[in-house]
DNA sequence: CCTTAATGGGCTAACGACAGACCATTAATA
DNA sequence: TATTAATGGTCTGTCGTTAGCCCATTAAGG
């Protein structure tokens, strides 16, 4: 025993230079976030949980969706098979046959929100964090983007749709209103981060009841967004998206005390 | 044949509802980007280009690099060696070993810039989109992060050293402080998002002549970002870094003509 | 009632990646 | 000069993943 490493007297490259090992995280972090099989549960949850594929629909066929997600498709299988015992899907074969949709979101419940918050632990500010980057700079760019009238229709016709909905479909068209927002901007990078960020609060979203007050009030903000969106006004978009998201992220602090 | 899809009449979801495949391709997306060896080649060639590890400085042990990366060690010794052989580094047994860095920056050539910009194709604007959304909304929050002085100190160096840097050290330390903006936010996700962005178009920048005139415009407009994050002032601080960012935007599309 | 196309289900051989142990080499240091 | 700790280099067995092929089932449509 030579005392291994009490404190490090001298390192063998005190030279490090301004070598900041800040910028180090950024790169060598991991190159994938678990295994194939994992990664593609979460993906299938993922679609289920925000309501791209809704109750009763039914997912791509397994010979389109495993090219789609880069597996294989015994590891979509695998993938299925477990999302289908935890009772999100079932599957029929035969033509017209499929993996379908079976997953109602569950009443809001404390105790889950709870066990969310305290799974998501300390990655809970970088996740809003992120949210909030990423989504701000969506609507920003898109509104110094020019749009088409068919665009424009969209966007009207998703606002419109949401502010219609019940709190039964709240969840879903309010996740495809910011998912288009992101979709709009042309760059599939930016829109995946923007599905990212919003998979990643999802479940606490989905834990938080559904009230009146908190509707109208983001019925509001949605349409400061697509108002300053229409109007080319980036700042406003920016300003009026911070405000939604500091909104949703103070809620969920909230929660934490 | 019966003709099989000219035109589905009919399909068996007809009711598709409001179901959006713009959504689709968010989630619907490649679970990983490639096989572990090629992520991880990337990814050192990422550390290297970057300057994260500049030259003469040596990569952290295989032992040590290798949980970071979250691949086995055998596959990042394959992806060394695999950079090894392109002439970036080189790796020397025994104690106080290690692979160091040799990769030198060549001189900006145009037939470079013009093979990378091949190469990239549409990815171009989906890449400076992507990086306007993300430095933006990072240089935004960090104007409204309450800052150590420690940590105000930090972004004033990092300013100075570029200032002062020459043509030689120039991109290496622009890219620092980029990421130092990211890093500060004290969000991963956003900090890694930068980072991807940043090396999304580092062989771009790297064919890029270092003229004077080009650095005095971006010595400036970094100067605006760090006051801006300084005086806490989130519109001036995006404002600073969208400004900044359209300009390296301009050059680089202006190559495309 | 039969045919048929589209779908989920299952199998196999080959490859990729992994963990863990062990070997070889090096230079600081005692 | 001998030790020794830290590093790159190598090997082996195991498991996850893949591509490709064929089977089983189903309901629409002839």
């Amino acid at each position: 025993m030579t005392e291994p490493d009490p404190d490090p007297p001298d390192l063998p490259d005190p030279a490090a230079s301004a070598l900041p090992d800040l910028a180090h995280s950024a790169v060598f972090r991991p190159v994938r976030a678990g295994n194939a099989f994992e990664e593609t549960v979460e993906r299938l949850l993922q679609a289920i949980k925000l309501g791209v594929v809704d109750r009763g629909e039914r997912l791509p066929p397994e010979r389109e969706l495993a090219p789609l997600l880069g597996v294989s498709r015994v590891t979509l299988r695998e993938a299925i098979r477990a999302v289908q015992q935890e009772g999100y899907v079932e599957s029929r074969r035969g033509r017209f046959g499929g993996t379908f949709v079976t997953y109602t979101r569950p009443k809001p419940r404390q105790s889950d929100l709870k066990r969310a918050l305290a799974q998501m632990g300390d990655g809970l500010n970088d996740t809003l964090t992120f949210r909030m980057a990423v989504e701000t700079g969506a609507a920003q760019i898109l509104a110094t983007t020019p749009l088409t009238e068919a665009q424009r229709a969209t966007l009207r016709t998703r606002l419109a749709e949401l502010n219609a909905a019940g709190p039964q479909e709240y969840r879903r068209l309010d996740t495809l209103f910011h998912l288009t927002v992101a979709e709009m901007t042309g760059s599939a990078l930016l829109s995946a981060a923007c599905a990212d960020a919003r998979m990643r609060v999802t479940d606490l979203l989905n834990a938080i009841p559904v009230l009146g007050p908190n509707i109208e009030h983001a019925s509001f903000q949605h349409a400061a967004i697509v108002d300053a969106v229409l109007a080319g006004d980036p700042e406003a978009a920016r300003r009026a998206v911070a405000e939604h998201l500091e909104g949703t992220a103070a809620l969920l602090r909230g929660f934490l005390g």
